[in-house]
DNA sequence: CAGTTAAACAAACATTTGTTTGGTTAATAT
DNA sequence: ATATTAACCAAACAAATGTTTGTTTAACTG
């Protein structure tokens, strides 16, 4: 029995915690597609390949899974949005806030579970859970404060109308958005060259 | 075997479903505040006073209370928004599509919960249920497809970028807006005059 | 009055829920 | 080999779930 060499076991798996990724991807996969509610310990264990009791060794709690998912999921976006606004032209405040929205709605809508659970609307049972949840996404979207603030605005109080509109067209987009339609990138465009622009009759594109 | 086709809105006979409106009631601030999985029928009963199986006298299923709910979020903020229509002035479609969204934002922010129930995340628990839901609400949007096909754009191909963006933001205005903040008219008015005029320094008509 | 019936109750139903417990396996360390 | 421990199973738990059933109350009608 022990004859065998350590080959079959994978040496990039380490013993430890190995499966908490995949739990995670399977509570990211049924909060998104049922919502928390919704969601049974026994789908996610399902899915993962166990026994619903056998999750109770890598999270305490059904609460704990929703804080974790909203965790990663947070992490994913945010690092997707500034990676992109690193890229982008500093010069061009326009451009920045244009690459933050374009990777923020490629996170949302192509991107994995994790966003989608992020952005969905938040379970409302335990005040305490709900806080938790939404200081996560809103320490996310300061950085969209920051670029927003950074624009060249006809009227500098428009900075947090400019930031709801767009966040909150972003947000919604899961709910029409469809991947043989327009990618996420020409979407921000749009979203972009409209609020920048305006749609009165003249005005030069 | 008498198929009674009474008129459950019919106010002749008080005695007859007279608590058809307080159950409604009760799953619309329910379903609003907790959402649907997350509400018991057990929690609509004790809201409107009686059991939980005494509901099944009234409404068939849990199933039925929602898409009765749905029904009537969509009548009451279809009637709003049509009724601001006729009012607004029929030469400015600036104005008429500024009306129509101030009181889309005030039925949800203001109004009561049936709208709200309307505009949250759907179960995606029955397909069947779940079609039937987002016809509900995309008959109600054509509303906004005519109000923004009329408008006289610098593109015309906007149009749909339009009304996406401003449903979006509107709809999602349900997660940032607090009641002694900005009243929904005046919201609806910064969306409009942002997308029309657009942000850009000196294009203040 | 009796007869009918809308409306609700009281109690149970069978599942499903999140969670706990004790035991089992197999890899690792000593 | 022995001890340890990460990881999981198998089974149960009490509570909660949507729904059904038989019965009761009270208002209307003839």
């Amino acid at each position: 029995m022990d004859g065998q060499t350590a080959l079959d076991t994978d040496a990039a798996r380490p013993r430890v915690n190995n499966r908490r990724a995949g739990i995670l991807n399977a509570a990211a996969y049924r909060f998104r597609r049922q919502g928390y509610a919704a969601t049974t310990m026994r789908d996610i264990a399902s899915d993962a390949g166990m026994l619903a009791g056998s999750l109770y060794y890598h999270f305490k709690s059904k609460t704990a899974l929703l804080i974790a998912v909203h965790e990663e999921g947070v992490r994913r976006i945010a690092d997707a949005v500034d990676s992109a606004v690193i890229a982008a032209d500093p010069a061009d405040p326009w451009k920045r806030l244009e690459a933050a929205l374009a990777a923020h709605l490629n996170s949302l809508l192509d991107g994995g579970d994790y966003a989608q659970v992020v952005i969905r609307d938040l379970p409302a049972d335990e005040p305490e859970l709900r806080a938790t949840l939404i200081k996560l996404r809103d320490d996310y979207e300061d950085r969209f404060r920051a670029l927003v603030d950074a624009l060249p605005l006809s009227n500098k109080q428009d900075a947090g109308w400019l930031r709801l509109i767009l966040l909150g067209a972003a947000n919604w987009s899961k709910t029409w958005y469809r991947p043989d339609g327009t990618p996420p990138a020409e979407i921000a465009a749009h979203f972009i060259r409209i609020v920048k622009n305006g749609e009165t009759p003249g005005s030069t594109t």
